[in-house]
DNA sequence: CATGGGTGTGACCGTTCGGTAACAAATGAC
DNA sequence: GTCATTTGTTACCGAACGGTCACACCCATG
């Protein structure tokens, strides 16, 4: 699972030390994460769950089983650590298509297909939506440095989708790629506004037929 | 020491009073807006820009030019403003609805196609998005009171357009609506998120091909 | 003129926030 | 073992937050 989401044991005087990880067979244990990368991993957790500024850094440090002294030679401030969340998140992104590609190779429709069906288990497991797109909502200020990582990971989704959509032939891929965007980004929002029985249980079914209407048969 | 945090026009001992409204004829004047509805617009308008989370109840006092202490005797709470800001946003899409529905009556074909053009419209001039969403976005706290409006307002919402879809006696109203409101939802995030050049561009040809699909001609 | 309700004012409270200083402890490479 | 780097710990800072207090004020109604 997670490490300690919120620190209860804490406890300062714990005497004994090995609480790094709660199952940890003595001798070859886990693979000893280091501070920044468990730091990176709870906030990621936290941010979702609470967000951005949902959460201060005391927090994340402790889900961290670290302390904020530690936090901060790591990462100048809070919002280089949002960023370098963001950045972490795009990343798994990428790891989802790379997954798509390799197992609908030279399938552009069966990789739409796919696509959706990965988008849509994503969306009734997670009840959070993306945290990019949430991201962008919450950091409102102009030129947060969080924007330049969203910017980016936005227009690579959405060219990586036009992409796809072009490798089916059909007439207008930027139509269809926006249209899907917007499905997702819509559904993603709606149910953490109404919930999965809300519209965004409708999403699967929205995806099917604009493929249709466009001619993408996804066998 | 300092309470006014973006204290701008400020400067207490202002002498004169009549600094209510900017232009003001002396005589007739304005229509001398309470308190309380000045607060509710502010902080609409400051929710908006920087988010609930973004912006202090001491900012929201000073843009209504009235103080905390004025608020804090018609609002309990700052979640309770946050209520009622999110009431009034719904009562202002009520009206929408309500202008759509006078201007086309008894044609739905024609009240779909208005509804369209209208939030189009509203995509274009506001870059914030939804009030409601993003409200649901922020506040993911469990039990948090503005959860219920959201609730309130997007069944409302929901079942508005799913019965207007309905009444243009296509096979499948609540799949038509549903999309359609995945649409809009994802095009007023995506717009937060990529602008007005990305995805959210093609949310009114992505409605009309939506409708067309349905079966549903606009004229 | 008196009175009372709504309003303005500034100080204040306790908490939390992001961020830092100083020093002790652990760790790993040589 | 030595030594330098990385962590852990504790205390602290200033600022902003949500929220309250006591008191002066304005103004309409009687």
């Amino acid at each position: 699972m997670s490490i300690a989401v919120v620190n209860k044991n804490a406890k300062r005087g714990s005497t004994v030390k090995p609480d790094q990880e709660s199952t940890s067979p003595p001798g070859l244990s886990s693979v000893k994460v280091a501070p920044r990368d468990r730091i990176v991993t709870s906030a990621c957790e936290l941010f979702r769950q609470h967000g951005i500024r949902g959460i201060g850094v005391d927090a994340i440090a402790e889900a961290a089983s670290t302390n904020k002294m530690t936090l901060y030679r790591h990462f100048g401030s809070k919002d280089d650590l949002v960023c370098e969340t963001l950045r972490v998140t795009s990343e798994k992104s990428g790891a989802m298509w790379a997954d798509i590609e390799t197992r609908f190779s030279d399938n552009a429709n069966a990789q739409l297909g796919a696509w959706v069906t990965a988008l849509s288990d994503c969306l009734q497991r997670d009840q959070f939506g993306c945290d990019i797109a949430n991201a962008a909502v919450e950091l409102k200020e102009a030129g947060h440095p969080a924007h330049a990582v969203i910017e980016t990971f936005k227009i690579l989704q959405r060219k990586k989708l036009t992409d796809l959509c072009r490798r089916t032939g059909i007439e207008e891929p930027e139509t269809l790629a926006d249209t899907l965007l917007l499905l997702l980004e819509g559904a993603r929002v709606s149910r953490q506004a109404s919930g999965l029985e809300g519209p965004a249980q409708c999403f699967q079914r929205a995806c099917r037929n604009t493929l249709t209407a466009f001619g993408v048969g996804t066998s």
